[in-house]
Order: structure tokens, then sequence, then C-alpha cells
DNA sequence: ATAAACCTTGGAGTATAGTCCAGAGTCAAA
DNA sequence: TTTGACTCTGGACTATACTCCAAGGTTTAT
């Protein structure tokens, strides 16, 4: 079991954030010690890990919330309610897979270009980068 | 040359976005009119395209300001600068890619599972998903 | 020619996601 | 056993990114 201070150390992110996180439901340690000391089990560090993951792509953290959330029961209606939900995310994630494709693309383009590159002036800002990219597809 | 309310309807965002943007460097009509009506044109169209595309995925507005600003000329100085800061941008984007598609393997295995599907119940809740996916690789 | 629907600026207000104390208690190494 | 590094709670503060007026001018369809 980790300490605020060590879990906080391993995800990269401060304890400030990781109070903040528990007070607004996204986690709370597995256990307490004696003193009232937070401990985080093995688990909580694979939740941290998906919160930081999800946020980095781009959901909120009421979205994370949702999405931890989520549980299956035997009840067919619920299960499709989660499904749904679940797949109305996939779409979102596919777009943004998309954009972030592109946004590579682009960086790539510009990164290639303009230090002694072939690749003609047009390259030479983002937009140029992607502005060719356009025409290419 | 289209007016802000038919940029807000065409990049589905408001007027005051526009405004917003504008008032922080990333975007300047490229014309007004008689009555101080801002203008936008093709390329601001684009522009705005790219702001929304790299705010999906994650880069702050501040992020997105840089690399527009960038402009390679021919000192060679300014280009390698110019090529070390969109490398690391680069770096950043692979991160994101590799997470989403982690996020979006975990959707999918709890899509697919519980609604009748094979899968064990393990794959129930997204964290179920996530550690499944863990072992598997 | 007039009303609805647009546009202008400036400034205030909101939501999200932290970040930073203060004051007090706890733990671990010298 | 004490001192420095850790933890606790609660609350104030900050940055980012909008969002919403108010008060006025412009355009366009009828």
């Amino acid at each position: 079991m980790l300490k605020i201070g060590e879990l906080a150390a391993l995800a990269n992110i401060s304890r400030d954030t990781l109070r903040f996180y528990e007070k607004h439901g996204l986690i709370t340690p597995s256990d307490r010690n004696a003193a009232g000391y937070r401990l985080y089990s093995n688990t909580d560090v694979h939740r941290i890990s998906f919160i930081l993951s999800a946020k980095e792509v781009g959901f909120t953290l009421k979205e994370i919330h949702q999405l931890l959330e989520l549980e299956v029961t035997k009840d067919e209606k619920s299960c499709n309610d989660v499904k749904q939900f679940v797949d109305t995310k996939i779409d979102i994630v596919d777009q943004r897979l998309a954009d972030i494709k592109r946004i590579k693309k682009s960086l790539q383009t510009l990164s290639n270009a303009c230090c002694g590159g072939d690749e003609p002036a047009t390259h030479c800002t983002i937009l140029g980068a992607l502005s060719e990219q356009i025409r290419e597809s």
C-alpha cells in the first residue's frame, strides 16, 4: 500500500491533485491507517493511470467519472444503456484519433522541411504543412 | 469572405469564442468591412480548423499559439529551434496516440462484453477491461 | 422605412481543474 | 527523543477557456 506522497511521485502528479480527485469522486483510497493517512492499493494505481490517460486525450473529469462509474449488471436494460454510452465515447475517440493523426502529419511535414530538406517553402509554417496535406488527400 | 456568424456556424463554435481567440492572438480576420464587421477568408477557415483539431486532442491555446507562430526563416539557427520545438510536440502527440488507442481498446472490450457476449464478467467495468488488456500485453 | 437579425466593444461572470496555504498531527532516522 | 519530512482538513486563490450581458450601430427582408 502506498501513501499519498508515494503514489503522487509514481503518477507524477501532486498530492493536492490526488485529494482533489478524491473530493470529486474519481478515486477513494482503499484504506486509511490508524492516523488517517490515505493508503492506495494496486487497483488504485491502475485507476489513477486510467484517469490520467483519459484526461491526457481530452476527456473531462466529469466524463471520466461517468466511465469509471459504469457497472454492467445482468439487467438487460442497464446493459444496453452502458453499451450506448460507451459506443458514443468510442465515436468521440475515433474522431480524436483522426485529429491527432492529422496534426502529427502536419508537424512531421514541418519538421522534415526547411532545414535543408527538399520540400518547398510552402511547408514552412504549420498551416502550410496542413494545407499541403489537405491538397494531397 | 465570411462574417463572424457564418464562420461560427461553419466551425460549430460561438461568435464569442472567435472574438476570444482573436483577443488572444490565435486568429485575426483577414479584413473588416466599412462598418468594422470582421471578414474571414478561406485561410482563416483553415486556421480555425487547425485550432479546433489541436484543442480537441489536448493542446492548450498557448501551445497552439506557439505552433501557429512558427515561421521558418532561412536563418539556420531559427530553423533548428523550430525543428526542436516541433519534434518535442511530435513526441507528445505520439504519447497521446498511444493513450487514446489504449482507451479505445478498453471501451471496445467493455462494449463487446456483458450484453450476451462471451467475455468473462471481469470485463464489466472500464477498469476490468483495462486490466484485462494489461494482462494480454 | 421599419423591424428582425445581424454586428461592434468592453467588461463581468462561470466552469473546470487544479494549487497553495494554515494550523495541527504523525512517523522515521540520527 | 527530537527534528525534519511526511500527513491531515478546510478554505482561499489561480489559470484557462469560455460565456453572457449592455448599449449601441448596421444590414436585410418585407
